[in-house]
DNA sequence: AGCATTTTATTTACTGCTCGAAAAAAATAA
DNA sequence: TTATTTTTTTCGAGCAGTAAATAAAATGCT
């Protein structure tokens, strides 16, 4: 709560907010529907609204929805909505296998997407910084009538961040890590440029799909090539920095246990990803290195030997769930989300896991006392993960918009 | 981020928050200087300064101080400053052994404390709210010029609160969980009552206190009869609720472990706090029940034997080290805090656990990667919990007063 | 003593924002 | 064509903040 002095001015720029804001979340709506949603009086939203008209971040709608049958009796009610045109964002989902670009309008529609293969060398010859610039000027080039409109650009990763949110200091991506990534995009397109992590992408974009978990707190994991956890408070959205992002993967669940990728022993990553479980499964110790990768099929073979009840492969499974119960565990006496979130390849094999699981938990005294969070199961993640970016992005969007252009007389304008 | 409509009268409200902290922080200044400080206009000082002496929250100094030798050339400057007799607050701290209440003036200023003992069976007969109810009724009556100037009652104490920070769902306090404590002693006084976590509070005195650490992120550890950990953070301050608080102490260190006071087995606490040093120095086996309670005198003729070298001791301190250091290296990969201040008795065996602290930071990916916290050893935790509860206590009730009271036209007032 | 100087604090004139109420606009119903 | 209904805009008042001018309260100098 950094205090600052208000005047006539950080008024305005709220209640232009908080129109914003009500219209991502409810939708297109009529304006004297917008004072009642908002609490502001309707010449308020007259001079509100009239004012981002005027600045073409919205727009009136033709008729909207002829709603209930027939005529309605007095001045008909022409709803506002968000100008599409008006800028557009690109998504970056940064992955081990692949990258992914999206680009969407103003509204959060999608308009274009392409997808390019990340190989585990890729990154040893080609900056990531230069790839992706690469791969956008090809989306640019696909969609030229977006223009200048270009205003932000958003990338989630999987690693570690450093401060600044600049680069990665560390990444589960081979390669990756060290040069800076935000910087030569900032420089190359002259917009905003974000880095995420993804843990903490999903875990808002959790809250955005499932409708009751609105106003709780929650934990995402993600269960597979990698552990990852990502934490969404409500209330306090889109909070900044790092905070959100956890390296729950990489908290040691036993000391000098089964070495990890990353070179440290005992995460719960080298249980419970998916290469900690074939090593498990066929008894290769712990002290062995932990293989490159592992075929999506190959997981989803052990998966399946597991539900058919195959010995070593539920022993695997459970092993790993004693790796995730006892993280929640612990991450319950640091903060205690009131919902868990299972996503990722690992989720089909939540049964298989559920009761080491619980088990974990039980073994903290927070879930002795205050009972243990809901989990529930989510097989996709990359939709919560795009729904969380646009979502953020277009906030981002609407704050840097309505902060700072408005102020700007219209003096040279076409008249 | 809570989005509200904003008027003229939150912009009020705002800026005179703003003047108020900006006095605690920086201590008495006349206008001229607090107009430089806030940010605002002289003449917005002029109105919000002239409101709140008329309020009766603040009132000038006589002269202040006469600084640089001879006299000032101009018109002499008035300090602002806090009206000590606004209103008062009653500060308590409940511990395992003894209740202290402390009751301060509006600038921050003791007035008068009483300390009574608690003994373990004390709560099984006295209901906790009842106890402190006389306590409070008793440094009252001592006190009779405060009249109704009792704005708020802070509680400091040990355990697990529920949802509404009304009572505590578990504390190492013995009979104390369950029962309301802040609805008796709100319908009682009738002001505000609030429970807080120690941990935290900690925490944030420990900011208060050492000047460097003011925008860090900040880990206070408690060790003593228990372990215990609050966490703070720049720029959030007094984040209201349950933030800030953790359990670590009852973060599980080995599955299946020692057995700990609260019942689980495998808690920090159970290898860390003086009871568990004792059992493994003794050579007690993990699974036995905890001693009920350890003298002060036995732990500090345990520390000193450490010291001197003597074998089985130091090996229990190296124990319960690790227990720290893995519960810190787990704690990183959730909340990284760039500080750890460990306070308490066990301060004063740092040095004998320090070695295995380090190598179970060591052992989390995230001090490989980022570098490990800076540690600091601060031995008596007694005054950070006080200055932090004095803080924020005022600092809640700078709000609550600007907030609330402006808007009352002076009507049926003495003139 | 009396006037210039200096520093602090207040007053004045003005801007921008929101609000409530009244007026205007745009449709249907009779 | 006129009444009715619903949405949207306009108008006047009120309030908070700013910059600049003014007042206040002291010292320094002649």
């Amino acid at each position: 709560m950094v205090r600052s002095v208000a005047d006539a001015d950080s008024v305005r720029r709220q209640n232009r907010g908080l129109v914003l804001s009500t219209l991502r979340r409810e939708g297109p709506m009529p304006r004297t529907q917008l004072a009642g949603a908002t609490g502001l009086s309707h010449a308020s939203i007259t001079a509100i609204g009239g004012e981002l008209i005027a600045q073409g971040l919205l727009v009136e709608q033709g008729t909207g929805e002829t709603p209930p049958g027939g005529k309605q009796r007095g001045r008909p009610a022409v709803a506002v909505t968000f100008n599409r045109r008006a800028c557009h964002a690109i998504i970056i989902e940064l992955d081990t296998n692949r990258a992914r670009l999206s680009l969407v309008d103003y509204a959060g529609t999608l308009v274009d997407r392409i997808e390019t293969e990340v190989t585990p060398t890729l990154f040893r010859e080609t900056r990531p910084a230069t790839l992706l610039r690469e791969q956008i000027e090809r989306l640019r080039g696909r969609n030229p009538t977006i223009g200048a409109t270009l205003q932000r650009i958003s990338i989630s990763v999987q690693g570690m961040l450093d401060r600044g949110g600049d680069r990665l200091t560390w990444s589960p991506i081979p390669h990756v890590s060290g040069e800076s990534i935000v910087l030569p995009l900032q420089q190359a397109f002259g917009c905003a440029v974000s880095l995420s992590k993804r843990g903490r992408l999903l875990a808002e974009g959790a809250r955005l799909l499932y409708p009751g978990l609105r106003d709780l707190s929650i934990a995402t994991v993600f269960i597979g090539s990698t552990v990852a956890m990502g934490m969404s408070f409500p209330e306090r959205q889109a909070a900044q920095g790092d905070d959100g992002g956890t390296e729950f993967g990489h908290m040691n669940h036993l000391p000098d246990g089964a070495l990890c990728r990353c070179g440290v022993k005992g995460c719960i990553e080298a249980y419970a990803a998916d290469y900690g479980v074939l090593r498990t499964a066929y008894g290769v110790p712990g002290s062995a290195m932990p293989a490159a990768s592992v075929p999506a099929a190959a997981y989803r073979e052990l998966v399946h030997l597991g539900r058919a009840g195959r010995r070593n492969v539920v022993h695997a499974f459970n092993v790993a769930g004693q790796a995730i119960g006892f993280g929640l565990g612990r991450l319950m006496t640091i903060a205690a989300p009131a919902h868990v979130v299972i996503v990722g390849p690992g989720a089909s094999a939540y049964e298989l896991m559920r009761a080491e699981i619980e088990a974990g938990l039980n073994a903290s005294l927070v879930c002795r006392v205050g009972g243990v969070p809901a989990i529930t199961v989510h097989h996709d993640e990359r939709e919560p993960i795009f729904q969380g970016m646009v979502a953020s992005t277009l906030a981002e969007l609407d704050q840097a918009l309505c902060a700072g252009t408005p102020p700007e007389p219209r003096s040279t304008s076409v008249e």
